[in-house]
Formats: C-alpha cells, structure tokens, sequence
DNA sequence: ACTCGCGGGACATCCCGTTTAT
DNA sequence: ATAAACGGGATGTCCCGCGAGT
C-alpha cells in the first residue's frame, strides 16, 4: 500500500496527450481513466482538486519535456536563423507524423479556459516563458544582446505557434515552413543591426 | 408571428460571441438560447444540422466581420508596416477592452475541433485564407510583387494570431505588440530586398 | 386548393408501413411525411386529431386491406383446413419477404397503445373482429355451424398472431408453420365431431 | 452507503413493470429511475449499455420468474388439457386483475424492438424458447413422445399470446378462454392419436 | 492506496402540436 | 391546402465530484 504507484504520472500522461489532440473540455475524466489503465477511484486521491488540477499539472509536465526538446534543438544550431528553422522543421515534422492532429500540447486549453481557470492560465503562461527563455539563452550564447535576445524569442514563439494553427486547421506544413523562413530572415537582419 | 424572423441571425450571433470567449464544448446550447432571445424549438428546424452546423454558420459570419475590419484597417495605412502595426494595435485594443475575454473568434474552436469535424475546420480554413488574402491585396496595392505579398501575409497573420494567444494567456498585450514590432521590421527588410 | 389531393391518402399509407415495422412510437411525424412525400403543413389539416387519429386511420385501412386478403385466400380453399393452411403460409412468405420485418400491421400498435389510446384500441378491436368474421363466414359457407365457426375463428386468429409474434422474434417461420398444421388438424376435429 | 445495494434489481424490476404495460419507447428512464427510487447517477454505472441493456435484463428476469409460475401451473395439472387451461385461466386473470393494463411482459416489447435491438430480440427468443421448454417438459413428463410435446407446446405458447393480445385488445376475456378450451381438446386429440 | 456506487445535473437531439400567413 | 417558424418539453447519454468501505 505505501508503495509509490504510477498511476498518477500515467494519468498525467494520459490528460497530456488528450488534451493535446483534442483540449480540455472534449477530454472526458472516463476517457483518461481508461486510456491510463488506472483505476478511477485514484482519481480524487491523486488529484483533489479535480480535473482542473489535472490539466494543470499534465500542461506542466508536458510543458517541461517540450522545453527540453527546444533547447536540445536550438542548442544544436550554429546560428539563430538555423534554430528557428530547425524548431519550425521539428513542429512541422510532428503535424504531419501525427496526421494532423498532434500540434501544440497547450494552445488549445491555454485558449479554452483562459477566462475560467487562473490556475490553467497561469500554468499554461508559465510554461510559455520557458519557451521563450530556452529560445532566449541560445540567442544570447550565441552573442545577442539580452534584450534582443528576450524581444525575438517572444515574436519566434508567436509566430511559431501561429503559424502550428494554421497549418493544423489547413492540413498543409507550408504556414508553419514559410514562417521558419521569414523568421529566420528576421534573424538574420536583426542580428545584423544590433552589430 | 412566424414568418421571416430574425431569430436565426441572432443564433447566430450569440453563438459566434459565445465561442470567441469560451470556445466550442464549452458554449452550450441552451446558453446561445438564452442569450439571443430565440425559442429552442426553432433551433432544429434552422440548424438541421444541429450544432456543428450552427458553429460553422457563426464562424463564417465572425469571420467576414473581421476581414472587413481588416480590409478598412490595412486601407488606412500607407504602407506596410504601418498596415501590419495597426492591425496589431487593433487587436491589443479589443483583447484588453474585454478583459483579456475576447481574442481571436475562430482560433479557439479551430484548434478544438480540428479533427473532429471536418464542416468547422473547412470553415476555418477558408475564413484564415480569406484574412490572408485580405492583407496580401492591399500590399499588392503597396506595389508587392504577388507571391512576396502572400507569402508575407501568411507569416503576418500567425504571428498576430500566436501574439494573440501569448497576450491573452499572459493576460498582458506586451506579446502582440512586439510582434506588431518586429513584424513591421520584417515588412520594411523585405520590400526593400524587393526593389 | 379545392382539388382532393393524394396527400391524406399517402401519409395514411405511410404511417401504416412504418408502424408495421417499427410500431407507434418509434415512427415519428417527420418520418412519416418525408416518407409519404407530402407536404408538412397539411399534416393538422387532415388530422386535426394528431397523431392518434393518423394512426386509427391508417390501422383501420391496413385492417381492411389485409381482410380483403384474408377472404380471397380462404375463398380458394376447398376445406376449413386448407384455408388456415393457406392462411398460415401466406403469412410465413410475407415474415421472410420482409427480412422478418413486417409482421401482423395492428399487433404491435395495438398492445403498445392498448391503456393509453382508446381510440386505436377500439379500431385495432374493430379490425381483429373483422378478421375474424372473414374466415367464420368462410366456414359457415363451408357448412360449419355458425357458433363453431365463430368459435374457431378466434382461435384460429390468436394462434395464427402468436405465431408470427414467436417466428418474428426467432427470426424462423418454423412456429407459424407449426400452427397452421396443428390448427388444420384441430380443424378437421372439430368439423368431424359436429357432423 | 455505497458498496452492494439492491438498486440494480429495482431498476430492472421497475423496468419490467414498465415495459409490460406500456412496452419499450413508452417507457422512459426518467420514470424507472422515480419508480425504483434508485439513483439516477447510477444507471450508466449499472447498465453501460443504457437502454437496451436495461431492457434485455428486465426481460430475463420478467421470463425467468414467468417461467416459474408456468411450471408450477403445469406440474399441478393431471393432464396436458388440464394443464393448458390452468394456464389460460392464469392468464385471463392476470389480464382482469390488472383491469387489461399487464398482458405478456414480453410480447410488445419483442415486436416493437425486434428490427432493431438484436439485444432483446435474442433475449426475448430465449425466454420464449424457455417457456415453450417448460410446458414441453411436463407433457413428457406425463408420458407424450418428446417431438409431439415439443411441436404441441410451440403451438400452446403461440395461440395463448395471441389470446393475450386479442383480449387485451378487446378488454374481455373469452378470446383468451375459448383458445384454452380449444387447445385442451386438441391436447386431448394429440394424444390419443400418438398411443 | 484504492474501489464501488451514489448523486444529480447538463448536454445535444428531436419530438409533437400550433400559429400566422400565403 | 401549404408553408415557415414557434414553443417548450422530454428523451437518452454521460459527465464530474464525492462518499462509505476495504
């Protein structure tokens, strides 16, 4: 009994990935219970606080192992016009891989319950500056003034994501591609103006 | 009283409003009832096609709302950049004169139902291009060559609709109006590469 | 507009088609006018009574037609045993015909409604008793006397519709069949013993 | 006050009463749930077919304990004619004591549903098949070749519903009566024939 | 640490009947 | 006679949250 089962983290999981494809409100309690292969009596004792307390976590847990795939990538690009491309490439990669119906794990419930959960909404903004700031830190290692740094990253993520909603309700990469190249140039010329 | 009444339009309308704040699962049909003033039984009898269709009917009115909004915003600025900036600072304007409550009418439920209903994600698409096409002519009206202008447009509108998200998640415009920032950079590098 | 039209007629026909297969309350109105191709609105012209009187009608149609039947088959039949055979095999062809989905036309209606509408109770009444009628007259033609042959008739009735209620749910002719001999042979009986 | 509760059967029991009254489409669960007095929080725990499957349980229950009172109706009879006119009887005093509201618990529903729920169509298939095995075991029991009885009770079981449905359907008895005082004469017949 | 069952409310669907006007 | 629209109620489904018990 005081063993550490893992339900609660395959709940976590199972919430993550359905939230992903299909946000928050479509995703019923039922749904992840079976999806986990957890028992549904566990629910309230891992989660007292409900499905909204749920979602919250699997945003962060989510949020986190994509943060980590970010900076691996970026990490890997000599400049920051090849980061942004590279970051627009991997989404673009996971669209299709998925058959279109995998984008941005946070978006859609970020946009549904913004106005309703503070705790989702402040968890989903959290999540989002961690994107920034991996995107950020490559930018200044890679010898960008900080603010520009900040400023640029705020816009790639922008556009990136809108650029993930697009072509989701499109069925077509090419928004996100052409965003990864536009951004890139915008790299490029503004790397080259804070010289 | 039968007999060419308004009662659909105001379906209509009340479930466009109902959408862009709360998204699709969560605006139920007794709200939209409720809220434009119609009788229920005549929600069958207009929307055979019960909500799924209702959704689709009110985002292609949402959507040709808004693209007029963009064509006389994008008509009153002499030039690119200009055009994009105003459309951002439009944007900022309505996300924080309802609270952070009303971003993007059609993102929300595009995102959602994505691979659920092919009629709603049509509809999204078509409006997301006919935003699109909005921008572009008036840059090629700038004296844009053709393809610079769309491709441009595409790159504009998700970076507006990402700042969107980001302002509204962060419940802070400083997202979008960066964008609009940067954006308008991008416009002045790239018609200049095309002189 | 003074013109008789057809469409009382067609929803009449309709109506009993569907209520053969389906029974009363799972044919719906609307069913009932696509089905008939007539127009809605003239649905409370014709039935100011509803559907309740929709329904009286049309049993007491399909009653008469399936009596127009049922007197032609017995009329052919040189014996009492022979006419319930013929009778019973009749309705067998009609059970396979159909897939099993068309049974006796008045059954079902009859004891869905039996506590509820005493008008179609009174008409499914009306009909059975004319059923019975048809094949006792055919008996006292037949030389029966004519309490045997009411006798019989009833019995004769109730045999044959349980049998096609037991061959409808088994989905296999074998129990009407099954009546039609036994009740040849009871026939016979009954004809020797009143000579 | 979780754990083992009798709400289940209630519901099935409630269900039962129900549907041998006014049949499946009459019957709603918003009625079974206020009748049994039972949660209606629990019913798609219970029942995670819904409907159907609540009907197809009923209908097992209502068969088996029909199937009892047949036996011991039967076991209690000398004579095969004794015993289907004990049945007869049983019957028609059932249907006066409920003043024509409870024929066969089975029957409407069987043919209301028999296109559609295969579900029920085999259950009631089964149950009918049960009582025909029951009223077959006692005429072998008192000395009938196993075909003769299993043909006669087939027979039996077809012209008493039918007396069901056309007394119920006439609101007297006799129909039901002369198919019991037929059908022991033809008991009687059989057997005299097969010494 | 886990489970069964309770509890009731909300959802979208779709029904039947009526009204007003052609 | 036909049509468009009203009107609201009832259906079955299914949801989320919580007890009492193991």
């Amino acid at each position: 009994m005081p063993r550490e089962s893992d339900s609660k983290q395959r709940m976590i999981k199972a919430m993550g990935r359905l939230m992903q494809r299909q946000g928050y409100y479509a995703t019923g309690l039922n749904e992840v219970v079976s999806a986990s292969g957890s028992p549904k009596g566990s629910m309230y004792f891992h989660f007292p606080g409900g499905k909204e307390q749920l979602a919250a976590e699997s945003i962060a847990v989510s949020g986190a192992r994509l943060r980590g795939m970010i900076e691996s990538i970026v990490a890997n690009a000599p400049t920051a016009a090849d980061a942004i491309l590279a970051l627009a490439r991997g989404m673009a990669a996971g669209l299709v891989g998925s058959n279109y119906t995998e984008g941005c794990p946070i978006a859609t419930v970020a946009l549904e319950v913004s106005s309703t959960s503070e705790a989702i909404r402040t968890t989903s903004d959290e999540v989002f500056r961690s994107w920034e700031a991996a995107i950020a830190k490559r930018l200044v290692d890679l010898g960008w003034p900080a603010e520009d740094a900040r400023s640029f990253s705020v816009v790639a993520l922008a556009a990136l994501e809108g650029g993930l909603l697009l072509s989701r309700t499109s069925q077509d990469v090419t928004p996100l591609l052409e965003v990864g190249k536009h951004l890139a140039r915008l790299a490029d010329a503004t790397r080259r103006s804070s010289d």
